[in-house]
DNA sequence: ATGCTTAATCGACACTTGTCGATTTATTTT
DNA sequence: AAAATAAATCGACAAGTGTCGATTAAGCAT
């Protein structure tokens, strides 16, 4: 059961029927999302602005949370994509990956909607997490150390301090608080070599 | 709205039919993850199990992933406050705060159910947030730096590299994850002094 | 072009959710 | 002890949820 569009660019060939159903679903909730809060918003509403039929959103998504978080996931791919965020090109890297979370969670709570909340978790961090692993593997050598757990422990640190950012009242600009999260998470990945 | 009980010892009154529902909900809830999982659970089953009315359970919580996270938060509190947790010992606290999140992951997903869900982020990370918090209040003074920044960051930290240990399958001990947790968290408060 | 496969649709189902007003019961105040 | 306050109960409600079997239609293979 394959779980995200736009991935895999060279994978076996899906079904446009699912593209379609999964794209539409996502825009959906995305124009509902600029006019009510989430909790609010029913899956009949969204298969409605969908043109879908409600029993088409459960083959895809178990509930309406599971499409928040493909949606949510997909976008800030597409935000680290755009702005050509590999961590190959490693130094400025770090900062360029909190930037771009501070962004994104800016950009998508500045809607009516509060969205810093817990479905985001689960959407932004895996990606953070996948720009590390790529990096790591272009990266010198690991020695010993378990250079997943550094990307995880990095990616919730990252995140765990762009989210504190967004919900302080009188926030310093996000470039401000991108460059306080690379000096407080560097030291991270320099841990392992004591 | 109080939120949670056990806290605040010499706070002002509370009835105590307040305490005794929202303790037979939690013990409830927790009984019935011992038998299934957490999304099969009813409302109607939880006051069922804790021989109260359902219109009494939303008098207390909204809805059950608040239940589940107050009786998480609950939990995790009662365990920091066995060990005798705060950060006023400052050294080695790191980590037995990181061994403390291990070993409760540990416990509470041992159970049927894999508990490493979102819910729990919600509930734990902010306690560690408030030992923190206790600490730097004990600490020598901050000259500038953030400190429930750091705060937040490090808990986020902490909750995920335990989070991923936890569900990998070969895993160390939580001793030694401990151990490696603290290494990679402690330069981040050392991140502000240059 | 024809059939094979699989996605999308439809209507219906039992169940859960969150809320409400009205009543009863427990606790605190005076 | 009696009155005032607030929590717990009850029944009922509209709405939403997740699932099902049966049908239609779109995409893919040969």
């Amino acid at each position: 059961m394959p779980e995200s569009l736009q991935s895999e660019p060279t994978a076996e060939a899906v079904d446009p029927r699912i593209l379609r159903s999964r794209r539409m679903l996502m825009e959906a909730l995305g124009s509902l999302l600029n006019r009510k809060e989430f909790e609010d918003i029913s899956v009949q509403e969204i298969v409605d602005e969908a043109t879908l039929n409600r029993a088409t959103f459960y083959l895809h998504y178990p509930d309406k949370n599971a499409l928040l978080q493909a949606m949510t996931a997909a976008r800030f791919r597409d935000l680290i994509a755009r702005r050509g965020l590999s961590f190959t090109d490693c130094d400025g890297a770090l900062r360029a990956i909190a930037l771009g979370v501070c962004d994104y969670l800016a950009e998508t709570t500045g809607c009516p909607s509060q969205l810093a909340k817990m479905p985001l978790e689960g959407s932004i961090i895996p990606v953070v997490e996948v720009v590390f692993q790529e990096g790591a593997a272009h990266h010198p050598a690991p020695p010993d150390v378990d250079q997943a757990l550094l990307g995880t422990t990095a990616a919730w640190a990252i995140f765990g301090a762009a989210r504190r950012w967004l919900q302080t009242p009188g926030r310093v600009s996000a470039e401000e608080m991108a460059a306080k999260i690379e000096e407080m998470v560097k030291p991270i990945f320099l841990s392992a070599s004591h």
